[in-house]
DNA sequence: AAGCAGATCAACCGCCCACCC
DNA sequence: GGGGTGGGCGGTTGATCTGCT
């Protein structure tokens, strides 16, 4: 049986708040303070949830709160606790005075993310995309090496070391102008980022590296620094000009390509691999503790 | 000027956890 | 100890705004 629900959703007012009942409110926590919020609606004779009436008070009227933009200081911050904690709003919140933990995911999900992502950063990890591309090859035993056997070099012999692949969809887009402004980054950033070098290997190029960190004096409480300016990273992304597809990069790999036939394999073959190896790792462990046979592991 | 797409942000939803009885 | 409840939290939605064609 499931929670009730805390008020009747069914005769109460939803959407935005009126100016009426924002007056309401203020009126009653000056009179009454901070306490039961259930209780608050049927007090302050609004016809709204008392979550509700929460919400609207911790994420708009409270007299604390900043309205203004963010600052290049706060905007530091909010990054590198990101980096640090992830998506916990509330003690990012909590380390921005007049900040609510609403607004601060608001600034991430519209601001932030965007710009990471033009920096060519993947902005769950904060590491370049060229480096988590690496790491998800190790972890999935996928050996970049392998790719190189799909990859069509130009005829033009000078870019052997250097441009060198066919294009040019990343494979998540939906064919938004966003999506497909993302995806040119993306196949930028394995342009950019794996070249041949002169063994003709495949190698991550020195970009795996996070552009490094600078001082800060941010009113961030912890010891903290920021990212180098949007700007003079900006300049840094890539020309768009891929040469290689995602799905050929994975494609081409024998180990995936092993499992199912290249014609049918999807991007989703690198995900079976991944969770194949982890499927072959617990069976061998099995193996090695005989005693664990007898634990039940659902999956 | 109108229509459209993308950006923004207030508000909602549902889950989780601590607290209280 | 356990069930009920309030509040906190992160994710998502949708109305509104803004800028472009």
């Amino acid at each position: 049986m499931g929670r009730p629900p805390c008020c009747d959703k069914a005769n109460v007012k939803r959407g935005p708040w009126t100016a009426e009942e924002d007056a309401k409110i203020l009126a009653y926590v000056a009179t009454h303070g901070i306490g039961n919020w259930t209780l608050v609606p049927q007090k302050a004779g609004l016809n709204r949830c008392g979550k509700s009436c929460r919400l609207r008070w911790t994420n708009y009227l409270r007299p604390d709160l900043k309205h203004d933009n963010f600052t290049p200081q706060e905007e530091d911050c909010i990054l590198e606790l990101h980096k640090t904690i992830g998506s916990r709003w509330s003690l990012i919140a909590k380390q921005l005075p007049g900040r609510t933990d609403n607004d601060v995911k608001n600034y991430w999900n519209t601001k932030l993310k965007k710009k990471l992502v033009t920096m060519g950063v993947d902005p769950v990890t904060h590491k370049p995309f060229a480096q988590v591309f690496a790491e998800y090859g190790k972890i999935s035993g996928i050996p970049i090496q392998n790719a190189r056997n799909h990859i069509q070099f130009s005829n033009n012999t000078t870019e052997k070391k250097g441009v060198f692949m066919e294009s040019k969809q990343f494979p998540f887009s939906n064919g938004t102008p966003h999506d497909k402004f993302v995806n040119n980054i993306m196949n930028d950033q394995l342009q950019e980022n794996y070249i041949w070098d002169s063994e003709e290997t495949l190698q991550t190029h020195s970009f795996s590296e996070v552009p490094p960190l600078i001082s800060s004096t941010t009113s961030c409480n912890p010891t903290l620094y920021s990212y180098p300016s949007f700007s003079s990273v900006q300049s840094q992304v890539p020309s768009s000009s891929s040469m290689c597809t995602w799905n050929e990069f994975i494609l081409g790999d024998s180990f995936t390509s092993s499992m199912q036939p290249v014609e049918e394999a999807t991007c989703s073959s690198a995900m079976d691999s991944f969770v194949d190896t982890i499927l072959a790792r617990d069976k061998q462990i099995l193996m090695d503790f005989p005693p664990l046979l007898d634990v039940y592991l659902d999956y």
